[in-house]
Order: structure tokens, then sequence, then C-alpha cells
DNA sequence: GTTCTAGAAC
DNA sequence: GTTCTAGAAC
């Protein structure tokens, strides 16, 4: 049939606009909505990489980091004032001190429309499966949102070195609570099931 | 962003 | 032989 290929479903060719098409259809997607303001959105992200994994959009249609200027400043500090509440929230709800949450965005964004991620660090979820999954969720490749911000005040735009960036996601896994290398997906996933120790590279709310 | 699978790695 | 990764998808 001219719609498959081999029984895999033709791509959309539009997976990258799919943040838009909530923002523009909120009514439609009303279950992916988790808090909604005046200037943002926050949804569940739709193949969660940890137990808690959320995207907290503006409503303004900034496409990416690399369209940010000091103007976008303000409605930055609302988005990250809004994923640190979240964070406290889900903290007291699931009665865990100890739930803690990286606050950031992909150095390279597969989703057009700016998405600031709010994820707890047991990345304990079926839908973290490769190197790149766990890379893009770590410094340097993971921006942390404060980072983010005093970098456009300083400079006044985000530049990323694409080729750089590129390299972070294919070099070894290193976990986050020891320093140690990953030698594979499995290997990390029982890794993330017993190591109890805290967060030791970058920033956690 | 995901799915799928060839072939690399073990 | 089985596990695991990494790149194509028109």
């Amino acid at each position: 049939a001219p719609n498959e290929r081999r029984g895999r479903p033709v791509l959309s060719g539009h997976f990258e606009h799919a943040l838009l098409d909530i923002l523009d259809n909120l009514g439609k997607h009303r279950s992916s909505v988790l808090l909604e303001d005046k200037r943002c959105v926050v949804i569940y992200d739709g193949f969660p990489k940890a137990r808690y994994h959320s995207l907290v959009l503006p409503k303004e249609k900034i496409m990416s980091i690399h369209d940010l200027k000091r103007s976008n400043l303000e409605v930055l500090r609302h988005m990250h004032e809004i994923a640190v509440k979240l964070t406290k929230h889900l903290r007291q709800d699931s009665g865990c001190e100890e739930l803690s949450f990286r606050i950031g965005y992909h150095s390279i964004p597969s989703l057009k429309l700016l998405h600031l991620h709010v994820i707890s660090t047991d990345f304990d979820s079926p839908c973290l499966k490769n190197k790149k999954h766990w890379n893009s969720f770590q410094p340097p490749f993971f921006i942390d949102s404060g980072m983010l911000m005093e970098d456009l005040e300083r400079n006044g735009k985000i530049s990323i070195n694409k080729e750089q960036a590129l390299q972070w996601l294919k070099d070894d896994m290193i976990s986050h609570r020891t320093e140690e290398k990953m030698k594979n997906i499995p290997a990390l996933k029982d890794h993330l099931a017993r190591c109890k120790k805290p967060v030791c590279t970058g920033k956690v709310y």
C-alpha cells in the first residue's frame, strides 16, 4: 500500500510540531495539561524519561533557545518559577524528601517551541532506552535553567557549538550519582535501580 | 521526538 | 546464539 513501508506506518513528517499543536489546541489536549496560567502551560512529557517528567511551555511562541533575547528573560524567569513550584508540590505529594529534579533545556532540542524540562533524577522509565536519552538529560548537553538565564543575561543570546553538543550525546554514559562510567543501557538501568547516593553532577532542585 | 532492524559486540 | 546499539525513515 502507498501509505505503508514494510508494515511500518509512514512518518507524519511533522513530529517536531507536536508541542505547537498542543499549544494551539489546548482543548483537544486537556488530558496532557497539568497546569496553566496566563503566560505558560505545563504538560506531561509524552515519553517520560523518569517517574516525573513535565514540560513548561511559554504561550508566547518562542521557537527555540537559539531565538532567545534579553527581552525573553521575564517569561523565562516565570517558567523557572513555575518549574520550581512544581518540584516542591511533587516532593510534598510524594512524601519523599529526597525526590530531586533537574530543570533545564536541551542544547539541541528535537521539537519546535521552547520547552523547559522538569524531570526527576530517578530516570526510572521504560522510555529511557539509549545513550542519547541518558546524555541529553546530563550536563553539559542539559543546560540548567538558571545557567541559561545567566548566559542570556550576560551575552544577549544563547550560542551552542552544534558539533560539540552532538559529540556530548555520543560520549560515554556517566552516572549522575557516582560519576562511574556505565558500560551499556542495561548496566545503567541496574545502577539507577540500586544506587541511592545523592546526585553529584549538575544542579538539582 | 519514535520505531525498526542490520549487524556489531559479546 | 543472543544482546545491544545506532542510523534511516523519501
